[in-house]
DNA sequence: CTTGAATATACCTTGACACGTATATGCTCT
DNA sequence: AGAGCATATACGTGTCAAGGTATATTCAAG
């Protein structure tokens, strides 16, 4: 477990934080809502609570769970350079279908474009 | 396997995605940088290219793995609403904070200045 | 055609984890 | 104190994925 990737893993899991990020819910609610069974609810939001995706406290009988934010913070912190990649990659994309776009069909046929905007770096590969 | 979230569980493969983020690869080049066997990346190679996280073109001996962004993008997707959480959730802790600084007599606390575009999250349905 | 390099795949073993069922704990109310 | 609800935990089981080692495939060059 360990990594807040490997917890977001789970589809149960990520259901249930669907349903809290809304409000937070008793453990009855969730287990009614997503209609599983109530061992699996407790057993899962236990792994998310020692994660330290959720909290809980206590009302009576029951345990109101909500939402901590840091460790989806830390998954969206990993996706950030990702964003920047794929930003790019649309520009590229507009770029390309721009000239598409524009082409007459009588035009010469586009060259295989191998290269992108990143050159691939020799570093004394064996040849 | 299946969904973009179990993918990206596994560490080694998230290292081979941030390799990939900055400039395009081959097999070899990743086995160095990485230090990890060459079937263990050819194996996590497989699988990202089956759930469309990567791509590769053949040159010679080498295959060329690239990034691409729509599953990465699903999974920033399934991210935005609880990025929205976050804001609210600064709110309302710095409203909690704000009683807490008149209710408790022994606690000082700094004040905080900050504050987002005031949403009203609380739907008082706590008992 | 043989050699060697680069990459992919097959097979096996091991460990983690999700689930179901059963039971325990804890709280409220009468 | 006892009944009943809400939640947690213990245990046994099956599945699946990751790693290691060995081998297969593909290509280039001599």
């Amino acid at each position: 477990m360990e990594s807040a990737f490997e917890i977001i893993a789970e589809p149960n899991r990520r259901a249930i934080l669907s349903l809290l990020v809304s409000s937070q819910q008793s453990v009855g609610e969730i287990e009614r809502q997503l209609r599983m069974p109530q061992p699996t609810v407790s057993k899962h939001l236990r792994v998310l609570r020692e994660a330290g995706f959720v909290e809980s406290t206590v009302d009576a009988q029951r345990r109101i769970y909500r939402l901590k934010p840091e460790p989806l913070q830390e998954v969206d912190a990993w996706l950030a350079p990702f964003r920047r990649f794929w930003s790019a990659h649309v520009d590229a994309l507009e770029r390309y279908l721009d000239r598409m776009d524009q082409s007459t069909p009588t035009k010469s046929k586009t060259k295989r474009g191998r290269r992108g905007p990143n050159r691939e770096r020799d570093k004394g590969e064996t040849k």
